[in-house]
DNA sequence: CTGTTAGCGCGTTCAT
DNA sequence: ATGAACGCGCTAACAG
């Protein structure tokens, strides 16, 4: 394998010269950076990666931090980590995956000592996060994807949970809805201060306030099962209801499931906005989801780029950025149906 | 920041000392053990990962490739992901995603050359594959997630496509169904040699000869609107089919679609087996799929031991792993219906 | 069992 | 505009 001495014997310069000319840290006479430039092309010369990070101090790697939960991630998150990979290559970096127990503050405390990585980001930051306070005080540079409480100073990039939940009962509110429920994530999520969770429910409550109606709202665990059994206890309580909102994907078969088995066809008698999502599922679905999708990839570079143009020392042309989400009307929303009217046909046919 | 200057002095020995105490490499007495491991503890030190590496020329990063796709990554392809990162922290590696254009084989070489990476696991590897040369050509260490043309002496853990295509035939056959369809992926893909799509398509041909049945099969793309265009060009040449076996999970909601919108139902009409998928797809679909499911976690992990294990020296329980998938029968199989007494049911009702 | 020391490959200060 | 030399923090001979 080549080296820099190599490359420096080769073009007759010293090895310092090389360096300077790699890194345009100091001027070059044309002639020998030709010089230089030819030799490292002639031995297919390329810097080593550790060598340099020991002797510059920056490694030039970044972790992407993220949970390793028993439900595993889902399909936005995804997008994420491919973005993520995108953007970091770009800016000539490497980008690590790092899973890791949320609970285990002290492997993430390693991560920082081993020196390996110039950065983090973090994914899935909560409301009061323990990482945020452990990162913040030992001062490592990070960036969120999420936003926390007290990070006016902070790097984020969210989504705009309030304006799509706004966007969402709009939507549905343009067809004639009145009764409408959001079907939020666990209650366990919400508990731990999981953001999104906590936002959404909190624009729900404020937006249906607004409209002078009832907030009609449930935690949901993210499976199938559980949203079956939520929309079910939902109209017990509720039968006038004619529409949900929710955010919870994972829970959205079992929502179809049980208005089917009610003999309900979506979007005649029940429309479904499900926010925060992606194409990819929304098209999976039949029918197709009326949805508010989140540019999901765009969160995964900016939140790589927040953090590099930190490292690097650049000020970031913004600090805190909120996506918002586009509302692609698919087939599972329409107008609000007349149940009367429905019930009075059915009787008589 | 200590370093292992500073704990050699406080433990009042020398560096190499605190070195051979930490990598085990060399018989330690157990009482200077226990003042250098006091002495770590108290000034929290924590080895300099890039000087460990460029000292031992072993960065214990291992880099996870995958093409850069436009269509994006798979459900499929995170669970991947997620797995490999966890198997390579459990043996203390680091796992960095290099996503590239499959087209750039210079990109390759150049993470080669930069020495950040003690080897790569290689995602989406093609019957004839040039990356695969590449490596194998400069001897970089790596193990592959899928299978190519010579490679009886590599590492590589793939999905057996020939048993599992010949499990859901098997299923089918089971419930009376004779005529019978594959729905690939696309002809690009296959034609680009894209070993699942190469791999079931053959395994389908020579199951159905076995059994004397005429093999069908048809190309398509990776999405809803080709699905539900391939499933009517499907039945418009062969209005006996009863079933379709598919690897295209994008496809299939079209599939469903279009059975739909024939007024059929499935699976009292019409039967599906989707191969090579997870849960989680199965069960957002209305009906919930069929399946025979592959244990990704599984793929993504032992990729990774694979290339651990060659780049500890340590001999492979195992070099090639073909893993089976599991059939799961949920509600899109059903029994072979009866066209014609259905055609005539209909007449009559 | 332990200490001394020479690199690993590159950045960077101090000369020139 | 260029060289020489030292140091980054650690591993691994070599030498007791």
């Amino acid at each position: 394998m080549p080296t820099m001495t190599s490359v420096a014997k080769r073009a007759g310069v010293a090895v310092s010269t090389v360096s300077y000319a790699l890194n345009g840290t100091r001027p070059i006479s044309e002639e020998t950076r030709q010089r230089i430039f030819q030799a490292i092309e002639e031995l297919g010369y390329k810097p080593h990666a550790l060598a340099r990070g020991l002797a510059s101090k920056r490694s030039r790697i970044i972790a992407l931090l993220f949970p390793n939960t028993d439900r595993g991630l889902g399909f936005t998150e995804l997008e994420f980590v491919t973005s993520a990979a995108n953007a970091a290559k770009e800016n000539q970096y490497s980008l690590v995956l790092w899973s890791y127990d949320v609970h285990d503050l002290d492997e993430l405390r390693q991560l920082t000592q081993q020196r390996l990585v110039d950065g983090v980001v973090v994914m899935e930051v909560h409301e009061n996060d323990a990482r945020i306070d452990m990162l913040r005080q030992i001062e490592f540079p990070f960036s969120m994807i999420g936003r926390c409480a007290g990070m006016d100073d902070l790097g984020y990039v969210d989504i705009d949970f309030s304006q799509t939940v706004r966007d969402a009962v709009d939507h549905l509110a343009g067809l004639g809805h009145t009764e409408i429920a959001f079907l939020n994530q666990s209650r366990a999520a919400f508990e731990a201060g999981y953001g999104p969770a906590v936002r959404t429910h909190a624009a729900f409550e404020q937006i249906m306030a607004e409209r002078d109606h009832e907030s009609i709202s449930r935690f949901c665990r993210t499976e199938l099962r559980a949203g079956y059994d939520a929309f079910n206890a939902l109209l017990d309580e509720h039968p006038d209801l004619t529409a949900i909102v929710t955010m919870n994907e994972r829970a959205v078969p079992g929502v179809l499931h049980a208005i089917h088995d009610r003999n309900w066809t979506v979007p005649d008698d029940f429309s479904l906005v499900v926010i925060v999502t992606s194409r990819t599922i929304a098209e999976m679905m039949i029918p197709p989801l009326t949805t508010l999708e989140a540019e999901t990839g765009g969160m995964g570079r900016l939140g790589v780029e927040l953090l590099i143009n930190q490292l690097e020392g650049r000020p970031p042309e913004q600090l805190q950025v909120l996506l918002p989400c586009r509302l692609v009307v698919r087939h599972s929303t329409g107008p609000k149906p007349d149940r009367a009217r429905a019930k009075a046909q059915a009787r008589s046919g």
